[in-house]
This record gives structure tokens, sequence and C-alpha cells, in this order.
RNA sequence: GGAGGGAUUCCCGAGUUGGCCAAAGGGGGCAGACUGUAAAUCUGCUGGCACUGCCUUCGAAGGUUCGAAUCCUUCUCCCUCCA
């Protein structure tokens, strides 16, 4: 793929490119540029939608273009408190690294290794004093800093805003400084961390870097976007059989972004897909995904595991537990056989008919079950297990 | 610095003339029906356990009481307004 070719996908796939004659210029010069995005230390599972702006990279990186992951170990450090509820605890340095490598390791599964470099940000700004500090705050004025959507309106809601976190976009933008980027990119939610870094880098007498921002993708549940602490994401590393189900409840409604943002198929032929037969299509997304992340031969293995247990019947393989030849009450083997967290919940799913011992509903959750060979638990209409008695 | 308001079960949010409160309602989640293992809709459930009973929970620690989420004391944290 050469650059004109890229240009237009970019073109095309982005929310906003922040200058487009700035980009374009650097994109056709031909002479490598240094693309930065920003990477949350805390949390290493990476899911589709973080693929979205990844396989953006690797078609920059394709081109001969240098990736550099800023892992924002500092940032972690302090800890986050953006998410209202809970300031998550402070990482170590140990675990910075470890994330950071885990990263690197998942994001290798899109990107090339050896093209691709990863920075802690720690590295200047643990080195910044207070006059440093000073300086930077200099840089930018309380209201333009305000200007942020998501500070706006805590303000407006009389939510409280902690000074430091203020000073996220400041410290995020003096990466660039410190890295003399060309170009950073992100999703849509961090145009304005992005576009700060752009303005500080002048203020640095740097030229300023090129931002574009990709759209978020949306999570399974159809509302927020795609995030693991909402648990609405498919993550790359996950199992295939895991992914392909996953892909099977993307909303309707959603998939042609789904396709469009985290696959290469040719777009016409899927919309014509999507509008004959919604089921096929989702089940083309599935073996898409999985062929990505796993290969063919695993994306054809998942397929007929979920046709299997959409028929009805049991798949081959379950997890698998070993217990003792003695007679359990049923609510006992679901808790041990983990399909329910506690007995509390097991003797509710029972009662409720969401247990099948061997294929048969059993509602009673105090069965006496005699533990010898082999039983086969489901739970709901996908959760299966397998007791085995010696 | 001054005045006032608040902290409730996964989340939001009732409950504060002490018992009928494991705690209304909504959201989310889980299960069932329907389906395409979708959406929408309907039903049930949603602290734990050796489960017709018992145990632990209503910011923290003490206290009053036969009995406290509800009363008292101290502490921690948060918000608003004034300066």
């Amino acid at each position: 793929m050469n650059a004109e070719q890229v240009w237009e996908i970019l073109k095309r796939d982005s929310t906003g490119i922040y200058s487009e004659e700035g980009f374009k210029e650097k994109l056709f010069s031909g002479k490598p540029m240094k693309i930065k995005l920003g990477a949350d230390p805390s949390r290493p599972d990476l899911h589709l939608g973080h693929s979205v702006v990844l396989r953006k990279l690797k078609l920059l990186q394709d081109l001969g273009h240098e990736i550099i992951f800023i892992i924002g170990d500092f940032t972690g450090m302090v800890g986050d408190p953006s998410g209202k509820t809970k300031t998550r605890p402070p990482l170590t340095f140990e675990e910075t690294r470890q994330n950071g490598q885990s990263y690197l390791e998942q994001v290798t599964k899109i990107l090339d290794r050896e093209k691709t470099k990863i920075c802690y940000n720690s590295q200047w700004l643990s080195e910044m004093n207070f006059a440093d500090v000073l300086r930077l705050c200099g840089k930018y004025t309380v209201a333009r800093i305000l200007e942020r959507d998501d500070f706006s309106k805590r303000l407006q809601e009389n939510r409280p805003i902690g000074m430091h976190e203020l000073l996220y976009p400041l410290m995020q933008g003096y990466d660039s400084v410190a890295l003399a980027c060309d170009v950073e990119v992100g999703g849509t939610d961090q145009t304005f961390n992005l576009l700060v870094g752009r303005e500080l880098m002048r203020d640095y007498d740097l030229p300023a870097q090129e931002v574009i921002t990709f759209p978020l993708l949306p999570g399974l549940d159809g509302v927020e976007k795609m995030s693991k602490s909402l648990d609405n994401y498919i993550g790359i590393s996950e199992p295939p059989e895991v992914i392909f189900e996953k892909c099977m409840k993307v909303p309707d409604n959603l998939l042609a972004d789904y396709f469009r943002l985290t696959t290469d198929l040719d777009f016409e032929q899927v919309t014509a897909l999507l509008q004959n037969d919604i089921r096929e299509a989702h089940f083309l997304y599935g073996e898409t995904i999985v062929t990505m992340y796993h290969g063919a031969a695993e994306a054809a293995e998942a397929k007929k595991r979920y046709m299997t247990v959409a028929a009805g019947a049991a798949p081959e393989s379950m997890p698998e537990y070993q217990l003792a030849a003695e007679t359990y009450p049923l609510w006992k083997l679901v808790t041990l056989t983990g399909l329910a967290a506690s007995s509390s919940e097991a003797r509710r799913l029972i009662s409720q008919g969401g247990i099948a011992l061997d294929g048969v509903v059993c509602k009673d959750p105090l069965l006496e079950v005699a533990g010898e060979g082999e039983k086969l638990l489901k739970r709901g209409k996908s959760s299966f297990a397998k007791a085995i008695f010696q």
C-alpha cells in the first residue's frame, strides 16, 4: 500500500485530522515520522476497541514510520482519578514494567515488533522539579483547560476536580514535547489532550505535532464505548471460542461499524450481506476476527463449537473438575464446577431452571447426585462444565 | 476561617417519630419464555452459609437499649455557600 492509499483510508476512517495540510505534507514527504500513541499502564488487556487505532498505525508502520507507545507509568503511579467512583490503586514500578511488556506482546499481534518502540513517561516527568512544572503550567490558562468537555461538565454539576487532574492534559502534552513527535493518534475522546500537546510543542519551539483521532468502537452493550471495566469488550487475547461467541452478540445495528473499523473486508460486499442475512453476517464477522488473532483453523473450530451448542448439544471441550466419588447435593456440584460463585447463587439458578444435569433441567437444589463416572452440567445457554468422579 | 448538607447493599437512590429492614424504587447483571445464544417484550431472581433457620452488612470506632441503617460520642472523607 502506498502513501496515497493510506491517506485515503485515514481520511475516510478518522474523526479528525489536525491539521490535514500539515499531516499530508509530512506523509508525502517520504521522511519517517515519529508517531505516538499513549497507553494505559494499568490494564494490559487489549480489545477490539484498541485495534481500531492500532490497525491504522500498522498502515503507517508499513510505510516505514516509527511507532512509539508511551506507557503512562508516571501518570499511572499518581493514579488517574477521572473515573468518578474509585481511585485506582497506584501501581508500583515493577507492575508498570510488567504491564508495559504485556502491552508490547499484545500490540505485536497487530504491529511489527521490530518497528515498535515503547517509552515510559516517568523517564522525563519524574525528572521535572517544581520550577519546571510551573513553567509548564504557565504555558496554559485555566479557561483553556476548562474548555475540555468533561471538566466543564463536572464543574457545572458541582463535581470535584482535583488540581492534578487539570494537569493531566499538560503532562500528556509534555510527552510529545519530550519526544518531539511528528504525529499523535488516539480515540476521539482524546482530542482535547492531543491538541494540547500540539500547542505545547509550539510553546517549546518545536514543530507542532499533527493529530489524528479515530472513532471509539461501541461496546457489546451498544451504549458505552468498548472497555474492559464495563465488560462489554472482545479481547484479542481471549480464547477463540469466546471471541466467536462474543462476535455473535455484537448488536445488529453496530455490526457494520465493527466490520468497517476492525476488519479489512471489502465493505461493499459486507453491506450486501448485512442487509440480506444478518445472522450470516455475524458468522462472517466471528470467523474473520478469530482468524485475524488466532488463525483460520481456530476460527473453524470456534464456529463448529458455536453451532454445536446452538443446536442444543454439548461442545467437545469444556472445563473439567476432578471430584471425590461421593454423593453430592446438586447445588454443591454447581458450585464445585464453577458454574455459580456461591451456594446461594447455585440454589437460585437451579430453582429457576437455569441448570441442566446430563441434559435434563433439574429444579431441585437438594437433589442427591451419585458421584460416579462423569456428570455434565450446563448453566444457562452456553456455560458447560464436566464433573469427573474418582 | 465561618455556616450548612451528606456518606446506604454492583451503581443510582428511598429509608433516620428505634423493632414489621438483608433494607422501597430504578439501573445493571443472572436465569426462564419468545428468538437468530440478537434487539424489543414479558416473568423470576439479584449479601453469605451446613438455607422453612443462622450469620455478616447501611463511611470508621465506641456507647445507650431487650433490640439501631435509624439515638449519643469521637473520628475519617465528600459537597455547597460565605470569606
